[in-house]
DNA sequence: ACCTGAACACCGTTCAAGT
DNA sequence: ACCTGAACACCGTTCAAGT
């Protein structure tokens, strides 16, 4: 959950010192929480979850293993501090002014769900995980947003959850079916072998060719249409 | 993925046996595909995913660890199982005839979230694994029922897509915020803490009182008014 | 304040072997 | 056809200790 203190430290460029000293040019800089959180994004987004170990993170950072748990109170607490860094939130994207309240949700969304996809674990993490600041933030800007559009109070929770859902399923759905070309041509062949009683979805090629962007945004579409406020 | 073959065993209740002989009175039955994976459930929900470890799964059916792996390729193919036969669709509740389209759909997905919720370890386990026969009987059923409602074959599978991601998404978050009492109130505890950073949803009391069976309701509701076909 | 290695109590799975 | 134990290559974390 919270990650341990890290006390003051690096008192980088004092004056008065060597002048030509470059800052720690030699071995790795010392570990620090920034360190930590930035390695396991890496470790991440190259191995998956399951790549994640803290003696692999350890020694990608050039230190003992349990010389993270100063840092850090357990796994867990990467986990949740990997997620919430990769889901920091940039602003809204031009100078340009947001014209409808609308146009501004699916942006903030849609900025959302591109976070994600970035980063192919992080979807799957999202469920279960201590919130994190840079999460709780996201969420307090889209509910800012739907209650300044008139969105009443009894139904902004129902709101919410209803879009994020929406944003977490539809971006974890496509990071699993996202296969390798191999696998899910393996998937269509099982399914083909038994079209009998699958005829429907055979058909269809539910397996093969769903337009993962266009799930989101229809549905992102008629999720809204059914929150915009009545009159 | 595939379980192994599990041969032709148990010639249960021949005629001309002893006829008062009690079937296995004494010690374990022997190992078999279907004691795997029913004991694989309880312990699942008795301990939730991390709790799922094949040595204990094999303490519970009275055998070596080993012995598993004859029946069955990995551990994950023991997920994949018992996902799959918590899904298993036991057919419309009443001898009521579907009056319309959409009750039947709605009827469909509710079934499938009690399914879940019954079981609150497998909401999560449904993205990542490998589709067993139950779950692509439930989707060639919400297909065929969306397709006999008159949706065009090319919304077909965007339309399958949002219903599942609603329906995973809404189980998923349920029970991953349906914490104990404490933590919840540890949670929010936190976010009032920082209510000038999160005014909006520290008000609305996000983390505390949602509405999950209305949010499931709500944004079903939305999606199918949506997907409804036009004309 | 920050880092360490040894040790503990686990994992999933390979393998060669038993019946 | 079905089951087994020993062994391998790992895990996360506690602890007592170093600087």
């Amino acid at each position: 959950m919270a990650a341990k203190r890290s006390g003051a430290q690096g008192k980088r460029s004092q004056p008065g010192e060597l002048p030509e000293a470059v800052p720690e040019p030699r071995g790795e800089p010392p570990l620090s929480l920034e360190r930590i959180v930035a390695t396991a994004v890496e470790l991440l987004d190259a191995q998956g979850v399951d790549g994640l170990t803290m003696r692999r993170l350890a020694d990608r950072l050039g230190s003992g293993v349990m010389s993270l748990y100063w840092h850090v109170d357990s796994k867990e607490d990467v986990f949740d501090l990997a997620l919430d860094s990769v889901l920091e939130y940039g602003g809204p994207p031009q100078a340009c002014e947001p014209q409808d309240w609308r146009e501004e949700v699916v942006g903030v969304l849609e900025d959302w769900r591109a976070s994600m996809l970035r980063h192919p674990w992080s979807a799957s993490l999202l469920p279960r995980r201590a919130l994190g600041p840079n999460i709780l933030g996201r969420l307090e800007l889209l509910s800012k947003t739907l209650s300044g559009a008139g969105v009443a109070d009894a139904d902004l929770n129902v709101a919410i959850w209803s879009l994020w859902n929406h944003v977490m399923g539809s971006t974890v759905t496509r990071a699993s079916f996202e296969l390798s070309d191999d696998d899910r041509a393996a998937a269509q062949q099982r399914l083909a072998r038994r079209s009998e009683r699958y005829p429907t979805i055979e058909r269809s090629r539910l397996l093969l060719d769903s337009d993962w962007d266009g799930t989101f945004r229809k549905g992102l579409d008629f999720l809204l249409d059914g929150l915009a406020p009545r009159g």
